[in-house]
Formats: structure tokens, sequence, C-alpha cells
DNA sequence: GGGCGCATGTAATGAGTTACATGATTGA
DNA sequence: TCAATCATGTAACTCATTACATGCGCCC
């Protein structure tokens, strides 16, 4: 229910089309969300047919017409229960990580720690990637900066777990 | 895959049948894994498919025979293939509860506060039940620690937003 | 006799991705 | 002229969940 969310939450501020849409999320919150072209335009579709959201054509020239998506006032009361319900609930994140680290004794330490170290170089780059992150303003700013602190966190915890298999060796 | 890799894991420490695999998840990982029961079957039916696992049927009495699921070769090799991977590489984490936070201004300040506090009781009860977990002994230790410091963080953080969202009113 | 735990599974559904398909415009 | 960008969409597939269905044994 979240992709839903975020689309609603977003044409509320201003009504747009589904290429800009995902332009939009791709280049303002990548770090944090990652939905994909046909995702988005296949969740508009959906919407419209529930009514939360009409469209109408827009042509330029020659080219595909765009598709502007308006929030409705269903979708509006849609977009206000969704948000109240995300707020109020704690969605608990999983970790696909965690599983080999399970089995960290399945294999000799040093093809562990040699292993670990190249999930510590992507994730290094995660965090790169974030502070250099364009301009977080207003509303932006929290999901970003959470994702920050987040991925502070992971990194400092898989230096504690590289230095602590490291010592074993 | 980090479903197989968990499953086959466990399988390569002792053969167990579906029901016992779920249960030892269930009562082992809960703060971190959460695999349904029909899923474990699923899984471990494809797996045989594969010829990653064979199975052999006990019964006791007249109660419904258990199949016990056993390691092949080819099931070593790839529950190696999978830790090895899964090791090397960062899979980032989505947080659900991010895109609420990015239309916290549609809200009331005071209505958000209150949502977000019921937020963070449902961490807290995380928190907790985490603390108070079975005894994380070897090699499940790194992935309840893992959640602890994440659960930590994640308190932190909400922490500091409801206090600026406070401080707003 | 009724409910819980043990033990298995199937069918339908949901949520999202991948790969494919189309076609005009813009810029090197 | 060739690739990238703009703009839309469909079909097939994956992964996992939900809901349903079955049936014995045990204990109160």
């Amino acid at each position: 229910m979240e992709r839903e969310l975020l689309l609603l939450g977003l044409l509320q501020k201003e009504e747009m089309h589904g290429y800009q849409l995902h332009e939009f999320i791709d280049s303002f919150m990548q770090t944090c969300v990652d939905l994909k072209k046909s995702t988005a335009y296949y969740l508009l579709e959906k919407m419209a047919k529930e009514g939360y959201v009409t469209r109408t054509e827009e042509r330029e020239g020659n080219r595909p017409p765009r598709r502007v998506y308006h929030l409705t006032a269903a979708g509006e009361e849609c977009f206000l229960a969704l948000l109240r319900q995300n707020l109020a609930s704690y969605l608990p994140a999983t970790f696909a990580g965690d599983t080999g680290l399970t089995f960290l004794d399945n294999l000799p330490a040093s093809e562990a720690v040699s292993l670990l170290e190249q999930r510590r170089a992507q994730l290094a780059e995660a965090v790169a990637a974030i502070e250099r992150a364009p301009l977080h303003t207003g509303t932006l700013q929290f999901m970003i900066e959470h994702q920050q602190v987040h991925l502070q966190s992971e990194l400092a915890w898989l230096d504690s777990v590289i230095a602590r298999l490291s010592n074993e060796e």
C-alpha cells in the first residue's frame, strides 16, 4: 500500500503524468525508493479504476500523449487514510543479508572476511551516494535523513562483525 | 533466494521435516525472519524437484507421516554458492514507514505526533521482544545482534523526529 | 467431547518485476 | 544516422502469503 500512498501524495501536491511521477521518484528518492516504471503505470491505472484519480490526455506535437492524473475527492480521502495508517504503524524491515551471517561458520574465517569486505564496499558506496544526494528540501528531508542514519548504523555494525572475524583468524 | 539459503543451511546442520524446520525458525529466529508454514513446505518440495534435497517418510503411529529432508551433494553446492553470494552483497532494506514521513505536512503537527507515538509504541515493543529473546548461541548471534542494533537505532531516530515535530507545535 | 498441537498440503491471490513492444523527438 | 530521451503499455513470471482442507493424538 505504500506505493499507492506515495503516488497519491505526489499527485496531491501537483498533478502529473506517469513518466513524470516516475522521474521524480527516480531522481529525488532513488536512495530510498525503487519504483519501476511499469509498476507506476500499473498502479495509476488501478487507482483510476478505483476512482481515486482521473486522467486527462495532453498532447504536444506528435509525441505519444501524456496521461495527466488528478486526485479525486475519494483519492484525497484514501490518501489521508493511508497516511494515518502508515504513520501510526511500525513496519519491521527485513534484512536479507542476515541469513548469510547465520552460516558464517560454514566457511573459513578468512574467506568470510573477504566476502564481507565486498559487501562493505557496496554499503560504503550507498553511504557515499546518499551523502552526495541532491538537496533534500522540506518534506523529503526525513526520508533521506533516515536512510543516512540507517546506512551509517549498518556500516558501523558490519565493521564490527568484520573486526571480530578478523581477530578469530 | 535467502529463504532457500536458510532452509538449506539448517538442513546442512541436521536433517529435519517441514514442520520442525518451521518450528525452529519460528521459535529461534522469529524476531528476524517470518517464514510461513506453507512457504516452507512449498520451498522444500521445490528444492526436492530441483535435486537439492531428498526426502524419506517417517511414521509414528497413525499420525500423518513426516517427510524428513536431507541435503544432497548438489544441495550442499547450492548452499555454499548462495552463502558466498549472500555474504558478498549488500542488499539494501526498504522502509515502508518512510513514505508517510514524506507527507507529514499534510496533517496538523499534533496529530502527526500522536500517530508517530503509536508507531513508537510498537517499535518499543519490538525492542523489548528482542531483549527478552531466547539465548542466542553461536551461529545465530550475529543475526539477533544486528536486529538489536538496528531496532535501537530506529528508536533513537524516531524519537528525534517526534521531538522535532513537538517543538514545531 | 472439544480444543490444541502435530503434520501435511492445495488453490487463489497479491504485489511487484522482467522482458517485450511501440514510436516520435532531440542531439552528437 | 545512431543513440538517448520522452512516453506508454502488455504478458509472463516470481515470490510469497492467505485461506482453505484434512486428520490423528492428547489432555482436560
